[in-house]
DNA sequence: GGGCCGCCTTGATCCAGGTCAAGCATCGGA
DNA sequence: TCCGATGCTTGACCTGGATCAAGGCGGCCC
């Protein structure tokens, strides 16, 4: 079994999928690897293919006409993106570049129609979808409601859990970017939460303090 | 030919069925009719069917745990909405409630996943997400990069186009919602622009000055 | 008719966070 | 080895827009 194979195998999303199918995908898919900053491609460009990340991170997002960069989402292991060329339009709607080093596959277009005749698959890309526009409403929802810091919390508990200790490989720029500010605020606020306890941040180790998750959930009312 | 006949025949999303199922589905439709300010669900509901507005206006909103009201979607007539309960999850992730007295039409949930058999049907749903998904990710560029004047004229733009005279049943509160902003800054914002002579907003109708569309174009580099 | 409620406006105030600038540490390439 | 680029931090400053408060103006119900 090859390391894409059983990928396919842990990824859940391709649970509907027919082993026969897995093995031929598995056979079509294009081996990428990225390493930190490279992009992979920009908005506009035309698409022929959808990737899934097999290991590392990379971020999506917009630069607009000023020349600022939005940062859309910041993809995990185990996830596809660009599946939005599939349909409707045949351009990337944003760009992505890799923020550590990193291993995709690409799946050409073709082979994913094929794929989408699969019922059972059908509904989990469906489904997935759907997952994704829920992930964009929250997104909205942060960005309208939530300041910085809220924003931060909620970005490590989407990214990596709710956990005390964090290996965090992106950059703190990376993570600005992410929770849509900027370093020198993150850097403030790192400083504040280092002061009153929360949590330390050292090289690319993350410490919070014991239940501090906890104490935030019993703020929320 | 029913008044629902002829709105399915219209709306665009629907052309992809085929006239048997579209009169199926014209017959097992529930109408019904929303005034002003109804709730036509909330968040946490157990969805049971998915929303087609036919005439009329309905804000998609999200309420947070500190009682503010985030509005996701204003929907315009002809598009359907809620269709996130189909998979994954049962429950709506959002509120809808009425902006306008508007008409809608109940498709139960069984219904629909009939209709996503048909291929052609299918891979339109499919594109119906996919465009969704874009208006929801130009809503995040919008929300961090775009001040409230900017946002405004998005509003104007992708509400109704671009017009010189917009006719706008909703109450300057809900525009204000809808891009994000409270009753005040937007009462601001009008009368600044009014003051610039750009436009103006009397009862409920908004005339702009002529051009403003062009001369926003040229700012834009 | 009178009272109340929901909308809109305007003024005064405040602050989170963006911007600009400077200084420092690290690192990879010549 | 030195140099420039890149990341991070900190300080000073500024501002868009939120918040709070107070009227004005309909419209609707009793």
């Amino acid at each position: 079994m090859t390391e894409l194979e059983r990928l396919l195998e842990e990824s859940g999303f391709f649970k509907g999928v027919s082993p026969e199918s897995k093995r031929a995908l598995a056979a079509i898919c294009i081996r990428k690897a990225l390493k930190k900053r490279d992009v992979l491609f920009v908005e506009a460009d035309q698409g022929h293919a959808v990737y899934l990340l097999a290991a590392g991170g990379v971020q999506l997002y917009r630069t607009t006409a000023e020349g600022r960069e939005v940062v859309i989402k910041t993809v995990k292991p185990g996830e596809i993106f660009a599946e939005v060329i599939l349909f409707e339009k045949d351009r990337y709607p944003v760009s992505a570049a890799a923020v550590e080093d990193s291993l995709v596959y690409a799946i050409p277009k073709q082979r994913f129609y094929a794929l989408l005749d699969e019922a059972s698959f059908r509904n989990d890309f469906i489904g997935m979808l759907m997952k994704k526009q829920r992930y964009l409403v929250d997104q909205i929802v942060s960005l309208s409601a939530a300041d910085v810091r809220e924003r931060f919390f909620r970005f490590l508990a989407e990214q990596y859990g709710r956990k005390e200790v964090y290996q965090v490989r992106l950059s703190k720029k990376d993570v600005a970017a992410a929770i849509g500010t900027n370093p020198e605020t993150l850097s403030r606020l790192l400083a504040r939460l280092k002061e009153g306890g929360a949590l330390v941040w050292e090289d690319d180790e993350i410490r919070l303090r014991k239940g501090l998750w906890q104490e935030r959930e019993g703020e929320r009312r």
